[in-house]
DNA sequence: CCCACTCTTCCACTGGATGGAAAGTGTCCG
DNA sequence: CGGACACTTTCCATCCAGTGGAAGAGTGGG
């Protein structure tokens, strides 16, 4: 969501940045904001809005901002890489969710990135940093380090050449941790993220295999640091191969 | 997605008209399906795609197919109009689940037609004709009647003027049995969709109210002809008020 | 090999898109 | 009330991003 680089000359291009301008933190935009953050002149942004709100990809509210509208999301819905995975994984993430009354989440790897397609969250749920939707750095996540530690030999290798972000003072920083958990994670089957991205909380993390056994998701439960990782371990693997198998993967 | 009319001149509108071609129905496609069902000649096709790919749009299966992109899912993860409530109202569709072990779906309106975000299904579940981002008109489902009991008169006018269309021999099809299970709705607080969609199930709905009171969505469950409806109401009913309460609104 | 189908590339041309400037609207303050 | 300011909308001469027919490349089957 750039305002320091050059915006872009084609016209999808410009459609797409000024998407970008809507986040998680900022679910609402006037027009002035968009052509701001955007770097697009007014007159344009006011152009692009205005055709994307008659596709539907944009809403007005009733105070003259701006939202993402519905089409986006119904197109999205047909995404087969979150929303065919997420259907059929959901009864299982739900089970999770009653044995353990932790959070339940399901990640994808996009590139160098966790993306969450489902979270399952009680109502009084410990502090909770992912939404549907959002990313985080691989390394930094239980779910991250499942996906990172089976992917293809030549993310792993960029991933380690990338600068791993610290969150907290237990955050994964040096390549040679990285590559030790990895080796832990393959070692064991699962991953343990201890306190990396929130002081007060353990994610443990299981892979989900596609139908020829390629790792194609990860399931996970964020504890609160006072409860033992032991305890939600099994559940967890479990889950992640019973959803391996509505997935249709068979142990070989 | 038209092929009979004609191709928009804008290069979103034809972008859009693009990504249309993608329905539930045909999850992935191939550039001269998406060519032919869009009605843009070949090479403006193969050009489209190319940038819609490069913006994560759309993504190339490993067949030669395209699908709907993580980026466009991610996008309409902002929707305010459907994620964010469908975040608030998880927990307590997990629970009418959970009491009535039947299919849960959360519906919003979107002019004349009903649009589900949120469906949770056992994974036996009876006939499923709905998913998530999925359409009905309102004629003919139990949310769609409760959204339409109590939405705007203009709106309810319209609808009554609209064809409506016939799915089984339960369908209302006619402007005076809708004006008549409209006043029903309204004076009962819920409603009963009895086989219109399907000739195996019925559909019990209750309204969601938002903050200042309107109707901004409703619940139901779907069960099959053998069950009694009675059963399930309360719960359909105590599940509209929890998600209402979770939205801000408060009984006057 | 030929045929049918799908996908990719090319480039002279053009019309959809541009954005600065002006006009319009709304709010706040003296 | 008028002025200042911020935001939104409109205008139009200009231009360059987008166009699509045609040719070429690739694939699979007979």
């Amino acid at each position: 969501m750039p305002t320091s680089e050059p915006v872009p000359r084609s016209l999808l291009g410009r459609a797409f940045t000024l998407l970008s301008v809507f986040t998680a933190d900022r679910p609402s935009a006037t027009l002035s904001e968009l052509s701001r953050h955007s770097g697009l002149p007014l007159s344009t942004t006011h152009r692009l809005v205005q055709e994307l709100i008659a596709h539907r990809a944009l809403d007005k509210d009733g105070s003259g901002r701006f939202t993402i509208g519905l089409r986006l999301w119904e197109l999205g819905a047909l995404s087969p890489g979150a929303l065919d995975l997420r259907e059929r994984a959901l009864p299982y993430l739900e089970d999770l969710f009653e044995v353990t009354h932790h959070n339940v989440q399901l990640a994808i790897r996009d590139d160098l990135e966790v993306v969450y397609v489902e979270r399952i969250s009680a109502k009084d749920a410990v502090n909770v940093v992912t939404r549907m939707g959002s990313r985080l750095p691989l390394h930094a996540t239980g779910v991250g380090l499942v996906l990172l530690a089976y992917a293809p030999p030549e993310v792993q290798e960029r991933a380690l050449d990338t600068e791993l972000k610290q969150f907290t003072k237990h955050t994964i920083t040096t390549p040679n941790a990285l590559r030790s958990a990895l080796a832990t994670v393959r070692r064991d089957g699962y991953a343990i993220s201890d306190r990396q991205i929130e002081t007060i909380t353990y994610s443990v993390a299981a892979p989900v295999r596609g139908p020829g056994g390629d790792v194609a998701a990860a399931v996970s439960v964020v504890v609160p640091t006072q409860t033992r990782t032991d305890t939600v371990l099994p559940a967890v693997r479990a889950c992640g191969r019973a959803i391996s198998r509505a997935l249709g993967w068979r142990r070989v």
